[in-house]
DNA sequence: TATGCTTTTGAAAATCATTTTCATTTAGTC
DNA sequence: GACTAAATGAAAATGATTTTCAAAAGCATA
């Protein structure tokens, strides 16, 4: 899976005529290996810790072409940054936000995401994608 | 309904033990006056406009006085500019957002309000708020 | 109405995430 | 190996937002 979507990353690259560099490979590796919603600066962080000569510029660069490629998609949440979640081609999943203890819980429903195509089709909307938070209390912080 | 709506402000302040100033009335009369989804330096031109001696930082105190008085809500898109938008009471909508030319369409859908509830019960989750954003090409965009 | 205490304000400075600049390094090509 | 354009790192710049702080204004009380 994560040798899948190296070769998709390496294809898209190509496509677009970039050049492979080692940093962009650690970038990704560093990436790949992280679980959901991680914020620049984390990455940055991790990346720095194994490859120190990596800088902040290079890793937001990258992450931008992440998420161009269609390897991760940007969540703005209320913290003031930027944080990238891991894309699975053909599935989509939205968020439980924890406003006491800021976890965030992942969901998928595909009736939800039927209706949403229902809402753009009445609408004349083309959907590229979108994105559903829902802001409360999960089941420690309500007690 | 403007008239409600200063009063529960008014209301709210009250019990916060706030001061009525000048500043705030007039910041909520633009605010009120205005229509969905303005930014917070969009805000403060109007509010210059009419009143010049308003500085920028109280306008963005004042927003978030009312965004804690649940008067408006702040929304984050990706042009790196919190916007505010109106809540009305009993009422949820949510957005298509155009990313072809920045226009934003509201609707309405009591079966996902739904369905969001039962996600939320299955999780144990207290919901508070929820955003749901669908990016893409509006009608016109997409020709 | 004047007094005193505290909040609010405006202007400017500070902050913080992100982007840009630019000289240097590097990948890909001849 | 040499050339050219793209990529990088470090530092500076940017832009939205927040904080600071002295002055002004609100509110309670005398």
């Amino acid at each position: 899976m994560i040798l899948e979507k190296k070769k998709a990353f390496n294809s898209f690259a190509a496509a677009k005529g970039l050049r492979s560099t080692r940093q962009r490979d650690i970038i990704l590796d560093i990436f790949l290996s992280t679980h959901q919603h991680i914020s620049v600066e984390e990455l940055y962080l991790k990346v720095k810790s194994s490859n120190p000569g990596i800088g902040q510029a290079t890793v937001y660069r990258t992450l931008k072409l992440f998420a161009e490629s269609g390897l991760a998609r940007e969540i703005l949440l209320h913290d003031g940054q930027t944080r990238y979640e891991h894309v699975v081609a053909g599935e989509h999943h939205d968020h439980l936000v924890c406003t006491g203890c800021n976890a965030i819980i992942e969901f998928e429903d595909e009736t939800i995401e039927n209706l949403q195509k229902d809402i753009a089709l009445r609408h004349g909307f083309f959907i590229r994608s979108h994105k559903l938070e829902i802001y409360g209390l999960c089941s420690t912080c309500r007690i």
